[in-house]
DNA sequence: CAAAATGATACAATTATAGTATCATAATAG
DNA sequence: CTATTATGATACTATAATTGTATCATTTTG
């Protein structure tokens, strides 16, 4: 029942290392180094946020990625979407299929209000307001 | 991404079938015409049900479920515990154990914080509220 | 051309979810 | 007391999602 994947996490602390990063290009391995997650993990992520927009690539020496927008501009939600496809906390399948009784199943349309509100939340985190909460 | 899994949906749908009831004690071949699942999971389901105390049983000719608590006393977030185990919006694992960086994951707060409101949601759903939001 | 970087893509492992199948046990009617 | 109707316990299986790994190609710079 996470909210977020560990492949959303893991781009959310890249993102927020890039945008930390003195200068503006950083390589895979320099994050690798600082983030201490799985190498190729990590690279399959770089270039998937590179593939979606969220960042740029420049290759050969001193190449690596730099934020395609300021970090005010990157929200959480846009990252989600990209590792985990719209928000759906209400999904209900069935072989593929949705569910036969989803126009009328009554808790669907409660967890239905509870995911308007949590996108609303999720709308509001931007790579800078979390780099703001630290301290 | 789902919040609610099959197992919780199904065992709501099941109490709130079980609630509507005119007849207190309603058998699990009964439920499952009513309710259109399969049959061997929707047992699996009533005897957990039961084996936690959300339902009362009986067995031979004539037995079969009840309400252990009024519509009113039963939470939706009491059903998820059962079937999803505690709520955890941000649970980030790594192999069976935690994200060595969970303590200074800083999404990790901003996750935190959603999930204390979902719960206070998720809190104030019961039985009998879901059947009132129906027509 | 060699080195340093990313790009593309296929493959594999683990875990969670969803579901099935079987046999045992208890209650009731006759 | 036995057949029927019901639940109890438990083991097994299938599918999908998540979490990775591995390999080779391509581009840039010196
Ligand atoms: S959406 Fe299928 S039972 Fe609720
Ligand atoms: S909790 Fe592990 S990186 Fe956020």
């Amino acid at each position: 029942m996470k909210l977020i994947t560990r492949n959303t996490d893991y781009a959310v602390r890249a993102l927020c290392c890039i945008a930390e990063q003195k200068q503006e290009v950083i390589s895979g391995d320099q994050l690798v180094k600082s983030l201490e997650m799985p190498r190729p993990f990590l690279r399959k992520i770089l270039q998937t946020l590179n593939k979606e927009g969220l960042l740029t690539s420049s290759k050969g020496k001193g190449g690596g990625f730099a934020l395609a927008a300021s970090p005010e501009g990157i929200t959480l939600i846009e990252v989600m979407k990209i590792f985990q496809g719209p928000i759906k906390l209400s999904e209900h399948k069935f072989k593929k299929s949705d569910c036969p009784r989803i126009n009328d199943c009554l808790l669907k349309k409660k967890i239905d209000e509870i995911e308007k509100e949590v996108i609303v939340k999720l709308k509001a985190i931007t790579i800078s307001s979390i780099l703001k909460n630290r301290r």
